[in-house]
DNA sequence: GTGCGGCGTCAAGGACCCGTCAAGGCCGGG
DNA sequence: CCCGGCCTTGACGGGTCCTTGACGCCGCAC
């Protein structure tokens, strides 16, 4: 069903939580410390983290943070202390929600389901492929028909901000935006003129867009 | 910055909560009971519901199922009862945080603030399906049998108030207000030429509509 | 039957938006 | 200093979309 990512000190509670969520039709992955989850976070993939905030080795804000970065599904922290302070402290570091040891299992099983309904089904792609060319984002270089394109700073952040969201429509004030800055969300020209240059660079008919679409009043749309 | 729905029967409380979440740069909508709260929700397009399980005319699950077919925005869930069972009913039922009365109102905040965080990145919206066509509200796009069929902004935001209403009969007064704007509340022209223009396009037999009807006098109708 | 109000349809005009091109300015490298 | 990318800006033609008015239909009241 899911792969869930459990990071706890104490071996009873790990074996009670393993088992538990593997009745619960979970695949469980298990780290003691926060190096090794940190670790297992990036190796393992898992799609929720379940994080005690008492580890040996690091503090379990540490931890958050040095998840938080790149990990984007749903964080729930394990916590012996009740404090609000406590709370508010690691839900600001990104954590999704925050529950108090002791804790009733059907209650955290509960809150997982919850957790796990909100989750979308957009993992950040590195690289996209359509049938003329490739975008990989990671890299930040694009093909055509294999050969690599030269691509300016702002056709590139366009173009990326395009290809995020495969078939969705973004809006030309979120262009803007997040392209030229929130001082230039009435330029529309610079869409025009942009998206002209992405089309001669990547288009097999420039004229006839197959893959970066304008729609009128409303923004532009990538379809894959 | 985000808008609030607050639903609660306890005058006091709403009142520390509305001051509260104002503070905190919220828009604050408020609903001292179930029935109002279903209505305020539909009208007001809130980001986020804070809802008291004790209401005095509808139970707050069933606020919750009212709620959940159509509102994807989280809903975070106040109550007396801190019964573990209660707290998986309500969970299960769509919530999507569980807090116990008396609460702190900085941990409270911080939870609201971890779901807003959500829903910034990535926004869920929901997708409605008919026999004949579907309406993606976040990729901004509808299928008619499978093919993408354009739709104009106006065109677009008149389908989108109506189906984000399923079923329920919007007033040609809150169309015109939030299609157009408030000085065209009596354009009710503007309404017949554009349901046309949509039916043309979305209708399997425009001239006996079959998903969105008229309500002589009073609105239309999006039923699925 | 007759008048009336609300609705659906159609078409035309004008405003708005888009794609294109090219000129000018800024900045860093040679 | 000059030169070449790159970004900005303006202008223009063509197409799209919104607005507006006219017309006929239907249901209802009288």
């Amino acid at each position: 069903m899911s792969r869930v990512l459990v990071v706890d000190d104490d071996v009873q509670l790990l074996r009670a939580l393993r088992i538990t969520l593997r009745a619960a039709g979970h695949e469980v992955v298990t780290a003691p410390d926060g190096a090794a989850a940190l670790r297992e976070a990036a190796a393992a993939h898992p799609d929720v983290v379940v994080l005690d905030l008492g580890l040996p080795d690091l503090d379990g804000t540490e931890v958050l943070a040095g998840l938080r970065p790149w990990f984007t599904g749903p964080v729930l922290v394990l916590s012996a202390r009740s404090d609000s302070r406590d709370k508010v402290d690691a839900l600001d570091a990104g954590a999704d929600d925050y529950v108090t040891k002791p804790f009733d299992m059907d209650e955290l099983l509960a809150r997982l389901r919850s957790l796990l309904r909100r989750r979308s089904d957009a993992p950040a792609e590195p690289v996209v492929v359509t049938d003329h060319f490739t975008v990989d984002l990671a890299a930040r270089q694009v093909t055509v028909d294999g050969v690599p394109v030269r691509l300016t700073p702002t056709e590139w952040a366009l173009l990326s901000e395009l290809v995020r969201a495969p078939g969705r429509l973004v809006g030309q004030k979120q262009l803007l935006q997040s392209v030229w800055g929130p001082a230039y969300e009435r330029e529309t020209n610079y869409l025009r003129v942009y998206t002209a240059q992405l089309r001669r660079k990547l288009e097999p008919d420039p004229a006839h867009p197959r893959y970066l679409h304008t729609e009128p009043g409303m923004g532009y749309r990538f379809t894959p």
